[in-house]
RNA sequence: GUCCCCAUCGUCUAGCGGCCUAGGACAUCGCCCUUUCACGGCGAUGGCGCGGGUUCAAAUCCCGCUGGGGACGCCA
């Protein structure tokens, strides 16, 4: 059997969008699975867009996620080059062919020219076609418009035949005839399209599984042409469905959380975004009564299949991401933990090189019970790294000026103070003898107290707490407090 | 407008004619655990868009409607 080669091709216009990184995925998976190549081609041909800056953030992306590629402009190959910026040559060979072989023609009309004649199509209520005007051009005619300084583009005459599109997700699609007009192939500046170039990489490339996002799906209609006029062999095409936002519509840089960037920024976990970009538009076959959804790639990868990928279009669920990712988090090692919190904490200013590591590793395994991400870890740190407290809600200075507090944190403080170090053990041994002394239990003892070390109601456990921002502090802290009342 | 695609809880989904009085996950709500919160455990609320067929039997097959989406570029 053929190897199996399948390609990612974003185009570096931007960022990674959290459905390019799921067609790579879905790519990769694949690839994996299949003991097949994977394909990183950049898509750059247009020039006005495209940067070198977004290449790279695209390829960090990737990396990131832990998608590697067997081919790419950074790994070279046999089919390359893998940028299309670089493979000019190739494509303008191809025109030429179509062009000598009368399957191709150029085309004179301006930008002006074209867009007057969309508008008058959609008038009339027809589709916004290309009039086939420039077909039938005189060599007397071209040599006109030539010498009145136009430039020609190159336009491929569109087949007039259905076009049916095998496609492993949708099963069979077709395509009426007469559905398109001639469509361009090579810019007047002489650069190629994107239906040109992809339909020539993938067949050079020897391409042989298409998995690409469903907005390609009316393209391929093109490409399909363009397999059959240069005698290519066509691919196996899959076409995922789309990935929504909340209010339907496709996701978008301005729906906020649609670049993948994003999340790795937020310190959302990788494999938690693998996860969760797995079970958008996928789910694995022993889904069904009490089965886990929390996957790990290589569960995946043994499971995944191009046939279960759903049709139908998902919306993309911050809640359920969040949920994935701070299982995970939770899942984490104490070290891993910390190295991953600690620049958020450093750029919030709370650490620095000399910060003990035993004591920050505690502090942070105390707080990610709350985490779906990292960045998150800052709004839980004022109980660790301030000792003025105040307390916000109402409730709270209430329960502080109840009849008995000050006498009792008076107490506490005297307990504490002088002493350099004390265990939760020790501290709760102190907190019984509080109870005994001041006659207080429950509520009406562990609230203060935990107000005016903490400044709010709730929060770590106290024991952990005191243990870890040491008896001095506490002292300032219940000082503090006092004096507020 | 034309063409294509899609349609099960708010969201992601299981379901591929009888195991479905539709299962799971997230979110929501409640209870438990806990001195508090979070975590964790348990439970509850909640869905087959509509109308026709086909069949002994339809969430599942067919048709129509409705709704949503995508594409119609010298963007990718």
């Amino acid at each position: 059997m053929a190897t199996i080669r399948v390609r990612f091709a974003p185009s570096p216009t931007g960022h990674l969008h959290v459905g390019g990184a799921r067609t790579a995925l879905f790519n990769w998976l694949f690839a994996r699975q299949n003991n097949g190549v994977l394909v990183l081609r950049i898509e750059d041909t247009d020039l006005a867009r495209s940067t070198k800056e977004s290449e790279e953030v695209m390829l960090n992306d990737l990396k990131w996620l832990g998608l590697h590629w067997d081919e790419g402009p950074d790994k070279g190959g046999d089919f390359g080059p893998y940028r299309q910026s670089e493979r000019l040559s190739i494509y303008r060979e191809y025109a030429d062919k179509l062009l000598a072989e009368g399957k191709a023609y150029h085309c004179f009309c301006t930008d002006e020219e074209l867009e007057a004649h969309r508008e008058q199509r959609r008038a009339e209520h027809q589709t916004p076609h290309y009039s086939g005007k420039c077909r039938q051009l005189s060599d007397a005619e071209k040599e006109k418009l030539k010498r009145a300084g136009r430039t020609p583009a190159i336009r491929f005459k569109a087949s007039a035949e259905d076009i049916n599109i095998k496609d492993l997700v949708r099963g069979n699609v077709t395509f009426p005839q007469g559905m398109i007009g001639d469509f361009i192939i090579m810019r007047s500046q002489g650069y190629p399209i994107y239906n040109f170039c992809v339909t020539i990489d993938d067949a050079l490339m020897k391409i042989s599984h298409v998995i690409r996002g469903e907005e390609h799906l009316s393209n391929t209609l093109r490409q399909i042409m363009l397999y059959k006029a240069l005698g290519f062999p066509l691919p196996t095409f899959a076409h995922l469905s789309l990935i929504l936002a909340g209010d339907r519509s496709k996701l978008s840089k301005r729906h906020g959380h649609s670049s993948l960037g994003q999340f790795e920024d937020k310190g959302y976990l990788p494999e938690a975004m693998i996860n969760y970009l797995a079970l958008l538009g996928w789910a694995p076959t022993t889904l069904s009564g009490d089965v886990e959804e929390m996957l790990s790639v290589e569960e995946i990868t043994r499971q995944f299949s191009l046939e279960k990928v759903n049709k139908s279009p998902a919306v993309f669920d911050l809640d359920k991401l969040n949920f994935l990712s701070g299982h995970y988090i939770r899942r984490l090692p104490p070290e891993k933990t910390l190295e991953l919190a600690r620049p958020y904490l450093e750029q919030a200013g709370l650490v620095d090189e000399n910060t003990d590591q035993a004591w920050l590793t505690e502090v942070v395994m105390e707080l990610r019970g709350h985490l779906h991400c990292f960045s998150e870890i800052t709004q839980h740190t004022d109980v660790f790294f301030k000792n003025e407290l105040k307390p916000e809600s109402d409730a709270e200075w209430e329960m502080l000026k109840a009849p008995g507090v000050t006498d009792l944190l008076s107490g506490l403080k005297g307990k504490l103070s002088g002493l350099t170090a004390i265990s939760p053990e020790e501290f709760f041994a102190l907190i019984k003898e509080l109870k005994k002394e001041f006659g207080v239990k429950g509520k009406a003892l562990f609230m203060p107290v935990r107000i005016a070390l903490s400044g709010q109601q709730h929060g770590p456990d106290l024991g952990k707490l005191v243990s870890l921002v040491g008896p001095a502090n506490c002292v300032k802290r219940i000082e503090s407090a006092l004096q507020n009342l």
